[in-house]
DNA sequence: CTGTCATTCTATGAAGTGATAGAATGATGG
DNA sequence: CCATCATTCTATCACTTCATAGAATGACAG
C-alpha cells in the first residue's frame, strides 16, 4: 500500500519537472536535436546558469542525459518518447483548457485573414512527396536542419528568406515545416512567400513529430 | 515569440496538476469510474478538505470536471486520453528512472518467488476470452466493477475473497485484474488463489487501460 | 425556514521552487 | 602549470505549494 504512493510520488517528479514552461522550451530545443549548455540558453532566452539548473532538474527526472565533449557538455532526450508526451499533453491541454484555445487561437489568427492557411496533416504531406508534387521546405536555423530532418527537405532559414528564393520552385507547391506546431518561423514563413506569389502552405507538425512516429529523417 | 512562450506556460500548468502523488492517485481513482468527494477522500485517504482543493486545481487545468449530483459534486475525467497520457509518463519514467525501477521491482518481487508469475499481456487475454479457456476476475471493490468492467468479468472485491470461492471454477485459468499496473490488489489475489491451489495469473494492465484502448466494456 | 450533510473557501505556517550573482570545478591550449 | 572557457555549485530572496483547521456556502428533508 505504501510503496503504491510511492510510485506515484516518484511519477509526480517527473510530472513536475515537466511542470516548468522554461524547461519545455528546453525539452523543444533538445527535441530537434543534442545542444550544449550555451546553444541552449541562447535558443531558450536563459542565462547559462539558470538554463543548467532547468536541464540539471531534467537530468534528476530522466527526461535528460548528458555527455561531456571537451569542455562543453552535450545535452540530449533520453527517450524519443518524451515528443510523444509532450505531444499528447498539448492535445489534452488543447481540447480542454480554454486558455489554451485562446492562446492557440491568437498565434494563429494574425496571419489567416485571407483564410484557405489550413495546414497540411502527415498523411497529406506523405501522399503529396509520394506523387513528387511538392518541395519540403525546413525553415530551421542551420544547425537544428544539419542535426537532422525531413527527407529531401530544402533548408532556408526564416533570417535569409529572401536572399535565397533561387532556391525556390515557382511550378509547385510549397510546404513549409519547422520546430513544431507551436513554432512561429513556418507560419511566418507561409505569409511572406504568399505575399512573393508563392504557392506554399505550412505542415502542421514538425520535425520532431515526424522522427517520433518512426518515419525516416536524414 | 511571446505566445509562443505563453503557450509553453500553460501546457506546464498541466502539467504541474499532475505533479503531485496525492493527485494522481485521485486521477487513478477517476479512471475506475466517477466518484463523489469523500468517496475519492476515502480511497487516497486524504481529508476531504484537501482532497476538494486538490480536485480544484485539477480542475483548473481542465484534467477533471464536475457536476452536482444532489447535495455531492461527482468528478470524471475530462478525457479518455488522460489515461493514456498517466500511462505514457509510467513507461518513460520507468524505462529512464532507477528509483522507478527499484520501486517497482519492490512491488512485484514480494509475491515472486515461487516464479512463473508473469502477467497476462492484453494480447493473450483477448486470445484466451476468444477461446473460452479463461475465467475472468476483478477484484476491485464492488462500486468500482458496477461502474465499468471488462466483459464477463467475475467481481470478487479482495476483502470477500474466501467467502466467495464458490463463484471460482478450478478446471479453467483465471485471470485476475484490477485498478492498473501500480495495483497491488491482483497481486495479493493472485497469491491468495494460487496457495488455495488455483490455477491463476495476472493481467498486466487494469480496466482504465482497457476502457482506453478503446476495447469493450461493461 | 431550520438543521444537517457534502463540499468549498479562507487563513496560517512549513516546505519547496525559481532567478540571480558570484565562487568553484574541469578540460584545454599554450 | 597558468589562463581561459564552459559549466556547475552555493547562497540568497521572493514567491508558490501543501496540509490543516475552522468558517462559509448550497442543497435538501422535515
Amino acid at each position: 500500500m505504501t510503496s503504491q504512493q510511492d510510485l506515484l510520488d516518484t511519477l509526480a517528479q517527473v510530472a513536475r519537472a515537466l511542470g516548468n514552461g522554461h524547461r519545455l522550451a528546453l525539452l523543444e530545443r533538445l527535441a530537434q536535436g543534442d545542444a550544449a549548455v550555451e546553444t541552449l540558453a541562447v535558443t531558450t532566452g536563459l542565462t547559462v546558469g539558470n538554463a543548467s539548473q532547468h536541464l540539471q532538474q531534467l537530468r534528476r527526472a530522466g527526461l535528460v542525459t548528458a555527455t561531456r565533449a571537451g569542455k562543453q557538455m552535450i545535452y540530449r532526450l533520453t527517450d524519443e518518447r518524451i515528443v510523444s508526451l509532450m505531444g499528447l499533453m498539448r492535445q489534452v491541454a488543447e481540447s480542454n483548457l480554454a486558455e489554451m484555445e485562446r492562446l492557440v487561437g491568437r498565434l494563429f489568427a494574425e496571419d489567416d485573414a485571407g483564410g484557405s492557411l489550413e495546414a497540411v496533416s502527415r498523411h497529406e504531406l506523405l501522399a503529396g512527396l509520394e506523387s513528387g508534387k511538392v518541395v519540403l521546405l525546413d525553415v530551421r536555423p542551420t544547425d537544428e536542419f544539419e542535426s537532422g530532418h525531413l527527407p529531401e527537405a530544402i533548408n532556408i532559414p526564416l533570417a535569409q528568406l529572401e536572399e535565397m528564393l533561387d532556391r525556390l520552385p515557382h511550378d509547385r507547391e510549397i510546404i513549409a515545416y519547422c520546430r513544431g506546431p507551436y513554432c512561429a518561423l513556418s507560419h511566418e514563413a507561409v505569409q511572406r512567400l504568399r505575399q512573393l506569389g508563392y504557392r506554399v502552405r505550412r505542415f502542421e507538425e514538425g520535425y520532431p513529430e515526424w522522427k517520433a512516429a518512426g518515419l525516416p529523417v536524414t
